[in-house]
DNA sequence: CAAAGTGTATTGCCATGCGATACACTTGCA
DNA sequence: TGCAAGTGTATCGCATGGCAATACACTTTG
C-alpha cells in the first residue's frame, strides 16, 4: 500500500459499548460500503476492477454496487478521464455529522474565539480508539493541503492531541491501545518505543497538557489538551499547532497553553 | 418539516451524464442509504421508530439496518441519553471525497492565499443541480455555526455562486433549474421571481460575477465567481462573504472582485 | 489488429434480508 | 403502584432480490 500521506486506518467498530465482531451483519450494506470504502487506499479515481479488488467482490457484483451507488449520487465518473471517485451525497453525510455531535456544536465557537486571539492553526480531534479524526479545522497563514481537511486522522499514539486523550484514561486502557497500536513513525522525531510514550502520557497527565514536537509533521510543534464528558471519560482534544521555526518550545508553550487549556475545560462536560 | 436552517434538498442522482431514474438498484443498499439519510432532516438524535419513519421501514427492517451500520461505525448512540446518531466513519468518506476531487485539491491552495489577503471568509461551493455544496471554508473572524460547516448546501437559484455558475449555462438550462428550484425565500431580500433571477444571471454574465446582499443570510454580502472544467462548463464557483456592516456593496466589489476573479480564474481549466 | 483493458446490460438460482413476533427495560401518566 | 407507551434488542422462516456467469461495445495498448 502506497502511504507517504498521513492518515490512520478507520477502526472497526462502535467503542461505546464495546460489542465484538458481530457476524449478524446485514452483508449487502456491508458490501456497499466496502466499495465506498476502496476510496480509503486510492489516491487516484478507481477503476470497476480495482473498486471489486479492494472490495472482495466480482467484478461484475462490484459493477451493480457503483451502479447503485451512482445513481444515488454516493459514486460519480472521474470528470476528466476513466474511473470512479467519490460523489457529493457523501457530503451531505458529513454536514449531519457535523451538525448533530454535540461535542462539535459546543466546540465551534470556543475553539473560533481561541482562533482569534492566538492566530495559530486550532483543531478539535475526536477518539476513535487507535486513532483521532480532526473534526473541526480554523487554518492559520501557514497550511498544506491534509491540515485543512476535515475527516484526516492520526494515530493516538503518537499525536499530542492522543497523548491528551490517554492522559485521562485509566493505565490497562492505555497500555491496550499502544499494543494494538500499528506504531510506524511518521518522521524521525516519532516517538514508538512503548515505555518512552507512556513517560510522555505521565508527564501530560501532571502538567495538564501534551507537547509535540516533529511527530507525524517535522517541524510541526503542537499542544494537546483533553476534552472529557459528562462522566470524566475523554472523548477528544483540541490542538494548537504551530511552527518550529516560528517559535521554541517554550515560547510556544508559555503563550497558548493558558488559553487552550481554559477553552479545553469550557468544551468538557466534567 | 421544521427548517428554519439554510440547507437544500440533495440531488437524486449522478448529473454528470443524465441517466434517468433507473430501477434497478440495488435495493437493500438503497435501504440502507435511507437509514443514513434519515438524519437529513432530524436536528437531534432519532429514535428507532424515528429512522424506520423517515426511511420507509419496518421498525424491525430498520433496527436491523441500525445494527449493521452501527457495527461498522456509521451510526453509534447518542452519547447522552437515547437515540442515534450519525457515526465517526462517516468522516472516512468525506476525507476520501475531499481528497479525491481534483477541483478541491486545485481550489484549496489558491484560495488560501486569496483569504490571507482578503480577510473575510473564502468559499468553494460545487454546483449539484438545484444546489450548491461547499466543500473548502476558510474562516473570517465574524461566523456562525453553518459558515464553517462542509456539506452544508444553498439553493442555486438564489446565491450568488449559483447565479455565477447560471451564468456560464446555456439560457435553456437555466430555465430548467429555475422551474425546477423550489423558489423559497430565505430572507425578505431573497429574489424569488424568474425574471429578476434572469435579469441577476445576465448582469452576471455581462460582468464576470455576482453580487448578492442578505439573499440567505441577513446583512450578508457576498461575490461570486464561476470556476470551469476543461470544456468550459461551470463546475463551481468561489465566493468572498463579508458583512453589509462593515462594508457598502461598491466598496466590498471594489476591494474583492478583482482578486477573487483572478482566483476564479486560476482554479478554472478552461 | 489482437489483446487487454475499460464500462455496461441481462438473467437464473439460492443466499439473504424483511417482517413477524417476543422480550427486557425505562419513562410517564393515572 | 400498575399499566400503557415508549425505548432498544434478538430470533427465525419464507420470498425476494443480489451475486455470479455471461455477453458485448468501446478504447487504449503493444
Amino acid at each position: 500500500m502506497a502511504r507517504n500521506t498521513t492518515r490512520a486506518e478507520p477502526g472497526q467498530r462502535d467503542l461505546s459499548d464495546d460489542q465484538r465482531a458481530d457476524p449478524l451483519f446485514v452483508r449487502s450494506i456491508e458490501r456497499a460500503m466496502q466499495v465506498l470504502s476502496a476510496f480509503h487506499h486510492a489516491d487516484a479515481p478507481l477503476s470497476l476492477s480495482e473498486i471489486a479488488q479492494q472490495a472482495q467482490l466480482d467484478r461484475s457484483a462490484a459493477q451493480r454496487m457503483v451502479h447503485s451507488l451512482r445513481m444515488m449520487g454516493y459514486i460519480r465518473r472521474d470528470p476528466t478521464g476513466r474511473g470512479f471517485v467519490p460523489g457529493i451525497r457523501i457530503l451531505d453525510h458529513t454536514l449531519d455529522y457535523l451538525r448533530l455531535d454535540p461535542l462539535v456544536r459546543r466546540a465551534t465557537p470556543v475553539l473560533q474565539e481561541l482562533r482569534k486571539i492566538v492566530r495559530e492553526r486550532v483543531d478539535l480531534s475526536l477518539f476513535d480508539d487507535l486513532r483521532v479524526v480532526y473534526a473541526v479545522r480554523l487554518q492559520s497563514k501557514r497550511q498544506n493541503f491534509y491540515t485543512t481537511l476535515v475527516g484526516h486522522s492520526v494515530p493516538t499514539f503518537c499525536s499530542s492531541g492522543g497523548w491528551a486523550i490517554l492522559s485521562k484514561l485509566p493505565d490497562a486502557q492505555v497500555r491496550d491501545i499502544l499494543d494494538r497500536s500499528d506504531r510506524q513513525p511518521f518522521t524521525p522525531e516519532t516517538i514508538t518505543e512503548v515505555p518512552a510514550i507512556l513517560q510522555k502520557v505521565t508527564e501530560t497527565r501532571d502538567q495538564g497538557y501534551a507537547l509535540g514536537i516533529s511527530q507525524i509533521l517535522t517541524g510541526e510543534i503542537a499542544v494537546g489538551f483533553p476534552v472529557l464528558d459528562a462522566t470524566g471519560a475523554p472523548v477528544a482534544a483540541i490542538h494548537v499547532a504551530g511552527s518550529q521555526a516560528e517559535w521554541t518550545p517554550e515560547e510556544f508553550t508559555r503563550n497558548f497553553v493558558p488559553l487552550a487549556s481554559e477553552a479545553a475545560r469550557a468544551i468538557s462536560e466534567y
